[in-house]
DNA sequence: CATGAATGAGCTTTCATTCAT
DNA sequence: GATGAATGAAAGCTCATTCAT
């Protein structure tokens, strides 16, 4: 239970939850991962969360209001770091070299990452079924992250550190390195004995100089 | 009617099918691909086949058979060409530079992919779902693609094209790359303009050179 | 069943019901009269019917539907003497004396409204919780009823043996008068013994003359 | 909120209610009234009175004893006028003439009618399901009617001003035209215009002399 | 007294699957 | 082979009622 603890801590600190609506939200993240939420029960989640079915229906007008409950909060989470001015301002002076700049950002999001995971791996499941959450997620999401990130692009093509490249193209080939990466670490092979430091550091100098040998 | 064909001689051409068996599998295929396969109905399906609904199960003894029958032989149609031996051997030698190999697979496999999106989202979408899927993905599929791709790439490191770096690593991020451009261009913004060639162009430059700028 | 089948031929003749929708008929029509439609469950209508639920609604799309399915046809059924012109054109002429036209147009519908007593309680219970039916029941019944009794009045007010009076009112009290009797008859008090013919003979008696002694 | 409270203070002016136990009658009475007892919800009645779910169990055990707890003073209150024994005699002396009682007692009981017409329509909706209910208005209401009526009736005989004809059937037919009268008024056609004073006046003339012209 | 969270039985409806035609 | 009516289990959801606070 204290994974989970964390994980809603992490999702819904800023709300008051009672006992059973926690235990609702950890039935429903574990069922909703494991078997996508169209086939999963509203009885199967009651009967893991220890509560009755009507209990479900007190706290969540429906189904699907369950599952925006859980996605929505994520997000919010997800794009936290990007909007926060002053992390921002910090993040921009702080690093000198785009390297550390990346390492310090997998790093960062690494811990939320992996205890978010179920919750995230909802979120990808659903986006395409599920118009309200992928309005949201472009725009609350996408767009956000995607400003951010140019603004810091920018800055580092001004330094002279990037080579010149629509910020578009240098986001989408950064972020999908990145994600690629954990994709592959912690969804993909996440049975593989992987070490972590090492692959890290083979991401960001393959993002940095990619595979090919300079003669 | 005719793009639909296309996609089922590409799918299922060695396959006899009857008018009826095309018509459930075109209307399963859009069903599965816009709903999910859980929430699709096989009284959906009929009425968009335009056959009753016993005869879907005629074809198909349940509902999960008739998504093996959609997407196994997606499965086999995309490791083709990595296990024709023949097309191998003319592989290994026909490219000389590491660039070259990348822009011809990607080009020779983009309009498959395309044609083949919405099976390819099935397939991503249910294969967290359904061991046999995950089984015959991984073993079949991952397994055999990366043991070719291994091979080639220690072939281009012996040439000193590409760094020292174990095949696992190099092909994730080469993988993750291309795979990533193509997720970009057809699933997540596809109502973007997009110039294909130049957005070609500069994932190859940066699988080779990334987006450090050497001084 | 005997019963049962006359009432289903009076009100869906036209119709082809299969030997299950009559049973699921004949069954929701008793349990909608005993209970009320709020109050009767489909389960207990298709247990009753001798089928399963699933088949209710493969025929009636939802439990209102299957309400619906009932008292529609009875509304039809219940114009139908007043709309068939010809009937409608002997009337007119063929009773000289109001007394003759109220003896046979009680008469006449008697033995309908016996035999349509459960469906004619259902429409009335549900007519005020059902904007439709209440729509249908004013436009459909009432308007075309009054339209046809007002010329009636007309008539037999030319031919001086009704009072001068607006024939809506003539309407409401003649029409009242003999509902108020059938209503009480095989509604309020069926369980009394009741001579019919010396009943209808005082009711119409009553519409003609009223109660008061003339000296 | 003051229509509503003399409703309730003609319906249970003898006993006390708090105040939590008016909103609760009030919005009950509502409810039933607009989609009849068994579609009304405790939850939505408590939510239209302000007051908790509990709270309404707390004044009455079940749902259907707050249904009793509405119905039956109505019972009480309608029959009241009848079972007054002062009030009778007074009445017998009182009209010499029958159409002076009709008059008067239309006149009487009107605007109570009015005030209580949604728990009048209660009450006819729900006697029909209810034994209970049934019981009750047969034996405390029709009854007692029917009995101080017959006495009236046989009164106004012996003077000669009614037809020899038995009482049961003088009563109905008077009974059905002054309530027909009233149910075509407040229920049925609410929305059209209707001048009261010529509209009694007519039906007390029907009672009388009936709708056939004297030659 | 009053509350409202919790319950679980029961509701209407959907669904994959079967089978007589 | 093809059909579609029939099935009954299970789905999401509602509801009257209880009870700890």
């Amino acid at each position: 239970m204290s994974e989970e603890e964390m994980m809603l801590q992490q999702l819904f600190d800023e709300e008051k939850l009672t006992e059973k609506q926690k235990k609702i939200l950890v039935a429903a993240i574990g069922i909703f991962s494991e078997k996508g939420y169209a086939a999963s029960s509203t009885s199967e989640i009651a009967k893991k969360a220890g509560v009755a079915e009507g209990t479900i229906f007190r706290h969540y007008k429906t189904k699907k209001d369950l599952l925006t409950s859980i996605v929505v909060p994520l997000m919010t989470k997800l794009i936290a770091p990007f909007v926060v001015n002053d992390f921002n301002k910090v993040l921009d002076r702080q690093f000198e070299r785009v390297e550390d700049f990346l390492r310090a950002t997998i790093e960062n999001r690494r811990d939320v990452l992996i205890r978010l995971l179920p919750v995230i791996k909802i979120m990808f499941q659903e986006i395409p079924f599920h118009q309200e959450l992928r309005e949201q997620f472009f725009e609350q999401i996408a767009k956000k992250i995607f400003d951010r990130v140019s603004l810091l692009i920018k800055g580092y093509q001004d330094k002279g550190q990037i080579i010149e490249m629509p910020a578009e193209s240098v986001a989408r080939l950064a972020i999908t390195s990145v994600l690629g990466f954990l994709f592959s670490r912690y969804v993909l092979f996440p049975h593989l004995e992987w070490d972590d430091e090492l692959e890290t550091e083979r991401t960001i100098q393959f993002i940095m100089h990619g595979l090919g040998k300079k003669e």
